[in-house]
RNA sequence: GGCGACGUAGCCAAGCGGUAAGGCAGAGGACUGCAAAUCCUUUAUCCCCGGUUCAAAUCCGGGCGUCGCCUCCA
């Protein structure tokens, strides 16, 4: 079966084959390190790391470049905010990112690259574009010609005529039509500026990723991924300045994700409602803010709500729950296959089956989940320690197999419980065996105080901490 | 004004022409000393109105509603 991949380039849902056999070349659009990201930037991040690591267990070799907008004029505004330098502010903020990256499992990129190191490629692809007629020079700034581009708008549908007439965008007076963009921004005072055959200035925002997208990946990059908000202006104009300059196509499958919303109203540091991830480990687990990010399809919208983490917290546990118990069986099985074991083996591969039949169509994580869960139910159901622990391990091997592709389930979680909390336990086990329900009781309810759930299986007692 | 997305059970959410997955929460039952976990049972005129079709949540047309992009934005 053939992963199908939903391309904004025509809105359909397209067979994804790599333009090299067995690699993939992945860029995704990074943040601007201005400030703290929020859980609907993280969104996308999540989302693409799933995707690149779905084509890896399809046996592709994924190059991964994810850049860093490191000056613009929001990294300006801010240095000057707390009185430090530009590149402080982008060292300090990219450390806050890869904390919160490394902790949601958002594996790292081949390559992170950073815009300001960047200038002798973006320089040489301003030089083409104005050698080849599509920029023009308007005293220290260089703007691209949107009309020079037969093809522009035709990733976000949008029509030059049209955006012209409808424009409620202040006019920069030096553009010669509202659709042109800056590629070079000539210096302003106290601005940090690099040379150009344009005089001092910097690089504007949507070169950049051209530039570093062709220098690490080549042309066509397989695929180019970023939140719906990028589709315009961002990535139509990286199309029109790319395509310009190479005469070919810049990028064979454009993904996008859908926003997460709070309250109804997407999330976004304009509007103010934003929620970061180091606020939400406050009361979730990175891998349970995972799990929601990935619970809906990547292109729906998402709502961001206490209580829906919540639920998906729940959803995790349960999965979690039937790991817990395959260690207590393969602890209590014997080595010797079963018959058990054979009936029970055709679901696995059905399993595999399902989830991969979910992913293939457009990355469908909400469906993989669900076969994760429809084998967890027959997990319970069916298996006992009249399995062996060959099929025991091979079926927690399924779970991390599977769980591993969407990021979940990688860890073992062997905390260990204080000594005096061992103690309890332990003080109601001997209650138990004497049959002082009271007492056991007793030591049960203060053991919950103190944030310890205990439960009583056949393979002896069972811990967890609760969910204050 | 232009472009686009979405509307499925109390909540979340799959579904891409063949008669509604899955999760969370609730109720009942089994198991348990009691719980917990687990298992079983249980809940849907698929926003509305037309149309196409033997057959539509799925396709087409028209409404209504929500959200987004067109300005920095994942």
């Amino acid at each position: 079966m053939p992963i199908e991949v939903h391309n904004t380039l025509g809105r359909r849902r397209e067979e994804f084959t790599p333009g090299k056999p067995g690699e993939v070349t992945l860029y995704v659009c990074g943040p601007t390190v201005y400030r703290e990201l929020h859980i609907g930037n993280f969104r996308a991040f999540v989302v693409f790391d799933t995707v690149a690591r779905y084509l890896e267990y399809r046996g592709h070799r994924v190059h991964r470049v994810q850049n860093f907008t490191d000056i613009d004029d929001k990294m300006i505004n801010r240095a000057q905010e707390l009185g430090i330098g530009v590149p402080e502010l982008a060292q300090r903020y990219i450390e806050v990112y890869f904390a919160d990256a490394d902790a949601l499992r958002v594996r790292r990129a081949e390559v992170h690259p950073r815009a300001t190191e960047h200038i002798p490629e973006i320089l040489e692809l301003c030089r083409v574009l104005q050698d080849k007629g599509h920029a023009y020079q308007v005293g220290g700034d260089l703007y691209f010609a949107a009309d020079s581009f037969p093809g522009y708008g035709k990733l976000s549908g949008q029509d030059l005529a049209q955006l012209e007439a409808g424009a409620r965008v202040e006019v920069d007076e030096r553009k010669r039509r509202p659709a042109d963009f800056a590629l070079w921004k000539a210096q302003k005072p106290g601005e940090p500026a690099w040379d150009s055959p344009w005089g001092k200035g910097r690089p504007g925002w949507h070169i950049e990723c051209s530039a570093m997208a062709m220098r690490y990946l080549g042309h066509p990059v397989d695929i180019h991924a970023g939140g719906a908000d990028l589709i315009f202006p961002h990535h139509e104009n990286e199309i029109a300045q790319s395509e310009a300059a190479t005469d070919g196509p810049f990028v064979r499958y454009w993904m996008h994700n859908g926003y997460l919303n709070l309250e109804g109203r997407k999330m976004s540091k304009s509007l103010g409602n934003v929620l970061t991830v180091s606020e939400l480990r406050h009361s979730f687990s990175p891998e349970e803010i995972r799990f929601f990010l990935i619970s809906a399809h990547y292109r729906s919208p998402l709502n961001y709500g206490p209580e829906l983490l919540q639920a998906a917290a729940g959803g995790l546990e349960r999965l979690r729950t039937v790991l817990t118990r395959l260690g207590e069986l393969h602890a209590q099985a014997g080595e010797i296959p079963t018959e058990a074991d054979q009936a029970f083996r055709g679901r696995l591969a059905a399993a595999r089956q399902e989830f991969e039949a979910a992913m293939d169509a457009d990355f469908n994580t909400a469906d993989a989940l669900a076969a994760l869960f429809e084998l967890t139910r027959e997990v319970n159901q069916r298996l006992s320690t009249a399995n062996s622990r060959p099929l025991l391990q091979e079926v927690a091997a399924l779970y991390r197999e599977l769980g591993g592709v969407l990021g979940l389930l990688e860890e073992e979680q062997t905390e260990e419980l204080d000594s005096d909390l061992q103690r309890l336990v332990q003080a109601r086990e001997r209650a138990r065996a004497v049959r002082d329900w009271a007492e056991a009781d007793r030591i049960r309810a203060q053991l919950r105080d103190r944030g310890v759930v205990l439960e009583d299986t056949a393979q002896g007692v069972r811990w967890k901490r609760s969910r204050s």
